[in-house]
RNA sequence: GGGAUCUUAGCUCAGCUGGGAGAGCAUCUGCCUUACAAGCAGAGGGUCACAGGUUCGAGCCCUGUAGGUCCCACCA
């Protein structure tokens, strides 16, 4: 006897088990070899500060199950995994743990503060990593990367320097989006936009020596009237022409402006007056630009008044904005106050209204950089799934502004620039050239500012490889095939590894990117901390095992839309492993001890060679689902395999065999043979899926085997294709359901053993049935059965059920109640009567048999003719009736 | 303001290039049948949002309408 399983599935006695044997193993482990085709996959690096969550584990299990996949099919499949240092997040994370202990980062310095950091992450940063493990992701976990790490960091240095002498970086002092809270300046990516209800305060400003005359503006943030340096008009406004040119007297500053004016100021809206205030408006900035207007900066970077705002300097903006109303109103100024909701920029991080302000920062110039990301993916060379995708790509690049990429953080890639104290030149290098090459003191000193999380992060698909070092594994695994990731980072990440790629490398990072969508909560809400209704992924392995939550993942979802979780699906996830598991366990107690040699073809019984050109089918259909990166189909096909056809039918037939050993030791072997081997067949292709208790199960069954994970991926065999047996066998399923169906609705007891009449005169199935008479036998419940061409011997009192090509009669005598039998084949002969109309009228139809193709209307004849016969048979039964 | 996407069984969702409406859960009925009650067998339940159009044929393609979700956007 073969070894045993337990009886019902527990992941939790497995899982750690094989996860440690595989990583011992090496199996995951990617080498450089030529021999063999390379399929890359680089994870997305999750945040160093990051708990494992619902994206995390359907992100991971669809690149595992592609990995493992082709893997399996004999690719030398790498999984390149890292962390990312994420720099607010981390920074503002060990920030608060410090002033828990009472500490504040400036009183640390910047070494120190560095130093607590690094700290943090050593105790806290690699345990995401083992959360992903729970998950089963079979990721090369021995080249392990951080965006921080010493290679990673030459990358972006190496980068940063080329970009800067191409003149594709450059500094300069722009209107940046500021954040008041994080204190640093963020990318337009960063910023999110909010309705928000607010007010338009339409303030007067009077006309230089004009006493009595007034322009009236309208603003949604009157503190910012501090920096105004001009009112704006259209040129073209008939209202205002005689004011262009004239000069305003700012209210409760009293500074001077000018009138300009700019077609930038819409006629139609508000007053048709703007004031302009250079330095906190991206808009007003280009006006500025134009009229060559002073920018004013009236706020500190905690977004209170600065020294310009005068009286008001040190109030919050808010506080400000009270209190300027306040004296508006009372110097008559104010004319009226409306309501209004408009757009306001909040930082994706941490939720502060962003304050544009102009500020010295670095830029990466995108116009000319994009431009071969944009050519990929139009002609193909990239490819996003799913498509609909690259509208939004395009949206994006079409766009496209330089990004800021200086933050105000200690945490990250500090920039490698250099500057002299005393003649103030600019030197971009990666080490300090101690002295300045202009004029020769050593008073030079490095940026203070770090890059955005996302510079690094964009060159991961080839930093992680070795570069900026000429490694074989660069060049044997560069580019990278897939990357799979959700479509909200499309912007931030995706595209600026394209052109990363492109610019750096010369060639594309990966020819296909996956999008999945988001995992809501079962109301449809996106799971968040402020909420509290995120489920924990590491709650639901605890529960339910790995497999059956990236079961649950991803079925039924398709590319790039979001899902709801429920508990309940994960639960039938789990009674699909226990399926699994308990049909194993099944074949295994069955098994005799010795190899099951493979049979000859004839002596295959007809159910075997079915089940055969099944899975054959199956592993043809689930590879072209893959390739197609269909996963949720092709797992769906394989479930349906499984249960219904294997379990259902199959190993039910199989028990006439298996169970009688004495009487046909051959046969029972035969059928032995075909469940192990169809089973096998059946776990490889859900491996990819469900990693666990396919290898125990593969295992177990086979002591001689090591895992699963490198067996070869089922392919498809002619000489397992059976379409007569297929044939038959469905008429068989066919014959089985319409008995069982007539006996619960005659309801017969299930105890009561019938016997059973097939007339058919379709030699076909005569012999069919003829032939797997034992087979079905337990199945409909029968005690005799007689396959015949006529109704000799068969009662009048019998009931009868029509399936396609035969009739058959089960004589139930005492239990037929003759109203209830008529009343159920009327409802046949309307459903027969339905049909019939259908195909007819289909073939009446002249257009239809010139214009359809020639075996769609040979399929509807052949249906017709079908439907012909079942109702001449459901005819003749009601003549006989009494 | 521009764009995307969704509307299919009571609930959540599949449905690939157009060719007789599916799954899981829920509901109802009968079964502890020696792999599995996390199971087996059976049943009910849908004018595929609405209105047009293309087609021999539309859940699928086109147009419009309504409602939901999301993304982008400098109208102060």
């Amino acid at each position: 006897m073969s070894k045993e399983l337990a009886k019902t599935y527990d992941p939790k006695s497995i899982e750690d088990r094989l996860y440690q044997n595989w990583e011992e193993n090496k199996y995951f482990h990617a080498k450089v070899d030529k021999s063999k085709k390379p399929f890359t996959i680089v994870m997305p690096p999750p945040n160093i500060t990051g708990q494992l969550h619902m994206g995390h584990a359907l992100d991971n299990t669809m690149q595992d199950i592609l990995i493992r996949y082709k893997r399996m099919q004999g690719y030398n499949a790498l999984w390149q995994p890292g962390t990312d240092h994420a720099s607010i997040s981390t920074e503002v994370k060990v920030i608060e743990s410090l002033k828990a202990q009472g500490i504040d980062k400036k009183d640390l310095g910047r070494e120190g503060f560095l130093e607590k950091v690094w700290e943090w992450k050593e105790e806290y940063g690699g345990k995401i990593v083992k959360q992903l493990k729970k998950m089963g992701s079979s990721a090369d976990w021995d080249r392990e990367r951080f965006t921080m790490d010493e290679g990673c960091s030459r990358a972006v240095q190496e980068v940063f320097i080329k970009l800067y002498e191409k003149g594709l970086i450059y500094k300069g002092s722009r209107i940046v989006n500021w954040c008041p809270v994080c204190k640093t300046s963020i990318s337009d990516a960063e910023v999110e936009h909010e309705e928000q209800d607010g007010f338009f305060w339409h303030i007067n400003y009077p006309v230089k020596g004009e006493a009595g005359r007034f322009v009236e503006i309208a603003t949604t943030r009157p503190e910012t009237l501090l920096g105004d340096t001009a009112v704006a008009v259209n040129p073209e406004d008939e209202r205002y022409q005689d004011i262009i040119g004239k000069t305003l007297v700012l209210p409760l500053v009293g500074r001077e402006i000018p009138v300009v004016a700019d077609h930038y100021v819409d006629k139609e809206f508000g007053t048709g007056c703007v004031k302009i205030t250079p330095a906190h408006d991206p808009n007003d900035f280009e006006v500025g630009k134009r009229h060559n207007l002073p920018e004013i900066n009236v706020l500190n970077d905690d977004a209170t008044i600065n020294k310009n705002g005068g009286k008001y300097q040190g109030m919050d903006r808010y506080e400000a904005r009270k209190q300027m109303v306040k004296e508006l109103e009372e110097q008559g100024l104010l004319v009226k106050v409306v309501p209004h909701s408009h757009n306001v920029g909040t930082h994706d991080r941490c939720r502060a209204t962003v304050e544009p302000m102009v500020k010295q920062q670095w830029f990466v110039k995108m116009d000319e950089l994009i431009q071969p990301a944009v050519k990929a993916v139009k002609n193909g060379n990239v490819t996003l799934l799913p498509e609909r995708m690259e509208k939004i790509y395009f949206n994006w690049t079409d766009n496209i502004r330089d990004w800021c990429i200086s933050r105000q953080l200690w945490w990250g890639h500090r920039i490698p620039a250099y500057y002299c104290g005393d003649c103030k030149e600019l030197i971009v290098a990666k080490e300090n050239p101690g002295t300045c090459p202009k004029c020769g003191c050593t008073h030079m000193t490095q940026d203070e500012d770090t890059l955005d999380t996302w510079f690094s992060s964009a060159l991961w698909p080839f930093s992680t490889l070795g570069w900026p070092d000429r490694t074989e594994e660069l060049d044997y695994f560069y580019p990278n095939d897939v990357l799979v990731t959700g479509y909200d980072i499309i912007f931030f990440w995706v595209i600026r590894m394209i052109f990363s790629g492109y610019e750096q490398m010369g060639e594309k990072p990966f020819h296909t990117v996956l999008f999945h969508g988001l995992i809501r909560d079962s109301q449809g809400r996106k799971m968040s901390k402020s909420l509290g209704n995120g489920i924990d992924p590491l709650e639901v392995i605890e529960k339910y095992g790995a497999d059956a939550l990236r079961l649950t993942l991803i079925t039924g979802n398709a590319p790039g839309n979001d899902m709801r979780f429920y508990w309940e699906r994960v639960e039938s996830s789990r009674n699909f492993a226990n399926k699994i598991w308990n049909a194993s366990r099944f074949i295994m107690m069955n098994l005799e001890e010795g190899t099951l040699a493979e049979p000859a073809l004839s002596e295959l019984a007809t159910e075997d060679r079915w089940i055969l050109s099944k899975v054959n089918r199956l592993a043809k259909d689930v590879t072209e689902n893959m390739d197609k990166f269909e996963l949720g189909i092709a797992v769906q096909k394989v479930y349906d395999f499984i249960w219904d056809e294997f379990c259902d039918w199959y190993i039910e037939i199989s028990k006439t065999r298996t169970f009688k050993k004495e009487e046909n030791p051959e046969s029972a072997r035969v059928a032995m043979w075909t469940l192990k081997t169809v089973l096998i067949q059946a776990l490889k292709l859900l491996h990819p899926y469900m990693p666990f208790i396919t290898e125990e199960i593969f295992c177990t069954l086979q002591e001689e085997e090591e895992t699963i994970m490198l067996s070869r991926w089922p392919e498809y065999r002619k000489d397992w294709d059976f379409p007569e047996a297929e044939e038959a066998v469905e008429h068989v399923k066919d014959l089985v359901k319409g008995i069982r169906n007539t006996r619960a609705e005659m309801e017969v007891p299930p105890s009561k053993k019938a016997k059973v009449f097939i007339v058919t005169e379709e030699e076909f199935l005569g012999s069919t049935f003829q032939a797997m008479q034992e087979a079905y036998r337990t199945l409909a419940g029968a005690s005799e059965i007689k396959v015949q061409q006529n109704r000799d011997g068969i009662g009048k009192d019998a009931v009868s059920v029509v399936i396609p090509g035969a009739a058959v009669y089960l004589p139930l005598e005492d239990l037929v109640d003759f109203e209830k039998e008529k009343e159920r084949l009327l409802k046949e002969k309307e459903r027969l009567a339905k049909e019939l109309s259908r195909s007819r009228g289909m073939l009446a139809n002249e257009k239809f048999i010139s214009k359809a193709p020639k075996a769609k209307v040979q399929e509807e004849k052949e249906k017709l003719e079908k439907y012909e016969k079942m109702m001449a048979q459901v005819q003749e039964r009601f003549a006989q009736m009494p």
